[in-house]
DNA sequence: CCGATCTGATTGCGTGCGCAAACAAAGTGG
DNA sequence: CCACTTTGTTTGCGCACGCAATCAGATCGG
């Protein structure tokens, strides 16, 4: 339970930190240069793309993006700015509030794809074999939410 | 060059991204709780603790947590303030600095790395079988220098 | 030996984010 | 129907960082 991790395990954190690091510094980096759009607005705008109706509520969002609520208000506020978003009320329950992709939002997210897409290849894909791939793919899903190898852990 | 990640490269990269944020938060976390110490901060004193004389310049520390001179600086002054690292005068460079571990900084490293040791078995480790820990270290130290699964690139 | 350039580190300023508090609207138990 | 708690979002404040400008010291060419 509060085991150490052997060499092995030690190493290959110590390249996911590196590799995450420069990795998000270069995508970052080509998508505000080309683009002046910025990851964490890209990834709204992606995860809004493909919601049902192209809306989702303020705290699904936040969930999506892995951003507290706060950070999501000023983040949908600079994007509301821009035009690429619209707040919508909630119907059902008036608290909350609805963000909506507008045609602008789709537009941008579409202009700006190529570029983001192109550097994932460059900076990432390119250096990887189709195994090492798919094994990334499994190990870290099972990392991000918490599971083990054998299974979902409690919580 | 400018080609399109494959669908297997895309669930890569998204689990990537979604693994190390979820990791970050969850070893930054441990680390502020039970040791009430920031994960740049332990980096640098991990660094230090390996360095030769426990001391180094600041632009090579600067390199080694990724951060710009700037941010290290910063940082470099709050560890100052605690204690934890001092400056010393280069004795062939008056421009420059070293960034030197003091012993209550070794304390403080002793005492922090079982709190994080146990983090990264626990949030990462745990999740991975030896094979898979094994590629994801080659693997990702690739990507992390930019280099390619043939060989380094041009740059 | 002295200007021109280059390098190492620091500072002024702006920004994006988290935490905790505030606030509004629902739910819930008497 | 009215307190009390719970949920969804926003706001006040502070912090860690990057960028660009700055400054001090080194290095190089004449």
């Amino acid at each position: 339970m509060g085991a150490r991790p052997d060499e092995q395990r030690l190493d290959a954190w110590r390249a996911l930190l590196s590799a995450q690091r420069a990795l998000l510094d270069r995508l970052a980096d080509d998508l505000r240069r080309e683009q002046g759009l910025q990851l964490s607005s890209y990834e709204v705008l992606l995860h809004l793309s493909q919601a049902p109706g192209r809306r989702l509520r303020m705290h699904e969002l936040a969930d999506s993006v892995l951003l507290t609520p706060s950070g999501l208000t000023r983040l949908v506020d600079r994007l509301e700015l821009e035009g690429l978003v619209s707040r919508q009320a909630c119907p059902t329950d008036r608290r909350g509030a609805f963000v909506a992709m507008t045609p602008a939002g789709r537009a941008r997210l579409r202009r700006a794809a190529p570029t983001h897409l192109r550097g994932i290849q460059e900076h990432f894909g390119r250096h990887l074999t189709d195994a090492e791939a798919e094994t990334l793919s499994r190990a870290l899903s099972r990392v991000a939410q918490g599971g083990s190898p054998k299974g979902p852990a409690a919580r």
